[in-house]
DNA sequence: TGTACATCAGTGAACGCGCGTTCACTGATGTAC
DNA sequence: TGTACATCAGTGAACGCGCGTTCACTGATGTAC
């Protein structure tokens, strides 16, 4: 590769790399994972095909970035909000933060949480990025207190907790050690599948033509959510 | 066509039909959407290509098919749950039916729910299959008393019953005169996006090593739900 | 500052692949009188 | 019951397509002395 990292040639390939994953990203967007061609993504940007080996290794190589750049993405979205007050304020702006990601790049959604690509397999990476996706949501409800129909829930996250050290210590990260650790387990991911249920419905397109604004369901389950964990 | 519509030449196009869509599904399973490929099932089913052009009109043909069988196998597991006694067991009897089927054919769940297909669309027919399987769900609501915080959703349910004649026929079959449309619709809609977001995240292995069973998540949602609908 | 070499970006030709679909055809099965 | 014809199932060859990837190569840009 280049000798110096800040070299011209070093920057001018960044700037390629990064060209390349545009057009790569505008291709997703039309047609899909099956619409994302090295040869029209060289032809688009005035290069042969064969160039595009000296920027990925392959076509399953670019197309892994993409991935992980998404997860990026999501989770940078969610880190931006300012949950710093806690409580049923901080829940709703953090699902709207995510529904707001999704809806403006719905293929970016639909690469990292729909169908998956049969004999892709995603790079280690990406599951540290999807779980840092939900570490605010951890923070919110580390403050709840459940109701009793939970409970089974607790119960298999305080599993989940003590076999998994990592898991454990990324949760004690967003909570801090005094705080129920399962409880908080519990909320994000209840919340996380509310989220993708109502959200990947409305990016599929399955709400359309059935009159109601998916941000009314949300909002609704937004506020149940709450309820249930007892927000503050 | 055949003359009869029972003549032994319509028997045996119809066994063969029914054995091309069979190998179609498994192509589905094993390789996605992308993996069905006529040439490939003519030649397991030994005949060669073009002949299966006396079947299906083209490719895009028999993939319609398969969604519309795959909408049909759901409406059936669904409507197959004795849900006479209504209530809480009722609700709880329907989603684990729903639930099962798309465990047991995950390939097509995710034909049907999963990211849509570019370039594909599906058949008028098709919307009224997908509607069907909430039908039994609006008999269960029919009977519960939503929380305040649903008041919103019951809200944009009238709107859409008032503007959509057809959907508020639907629904009184299901419900019968006398029940509140809106609260059955809610309610419907609501479950129908959790279950989604549940069996989904379950099917593309995003619980996996998350070591809890998804069932449990779905068995406090469910409670939640009847709560929030006080059902009986 | 100038020269010799190494590294890199990019090209053009070519590979093999599997795909959906069309076409003219052959032979078997049904139907009408 | 037998004959003449129509309908159907299926074949083999061929079409054009776009794809990912490899290879030997040229020329430009950097680096070391």
């Amino acid at each position: 590769m280049a000798g110096r990292a800040d070299s011209p040639r070093a920057r001018y390939r960044a700037q390629t790399r990064a060209e390349i994953k545009e057009v790569a990203v505008r291709q997703l967007a039309a047609g899909g994972i099956e619409g994302v061609a090295l040869l029209r993504i060289a032809k688009e940007i005035g290069m042969s095909g064969p160039a595009l080996y000296r920027y990925f290794a392959s076509r399953d190589d670019l197309l892994a970035e993409l991935v992980l750049d998404a997860y990026r993405g999501a989770a940078a979205a969610v880190h931006a909000v300012d949950a710093g007050g806690g409580g049923r304020a901080a829940l709703h702006a953090l699902i709207s933060a995510y529904r707001a990601w999704a809806v403006e790049r719905p293929h970016l959604y639909l690469l990292i949480q729909g169908t998956p690509v049969a004999g892709f397999t995603a790079p280690a990476e990406t599951v540290r990025e999807a779980r840092s996706v939900l570490g605010p949501f951890l923070s919110v409800f580390a403050q709840g207190r459940p109701l009793v129909s939970v409970d089974p829930l607790l119960a298999q996250m305080r599993v989940w907790l003590s076999e998994e050290p990592e898991v454990a210590s990324w949760v004690e990260q967003w909570t801090g050690q005094s705080a129920a650790a399962d409880t908080a387990l519990a909320g994000a991911v209840t919340t996380w599948s509310q989220m993708h249920g109502t959200v990947s419905l409305e990016i599929t397109g399955q709400f359309t033509g059935m009159g109601h604004d998916p941000t009314t369901l949300l909002d609704v389950q937004t506020a149940l959510l709450a309820d249930t964990y007892q927000l503050p």
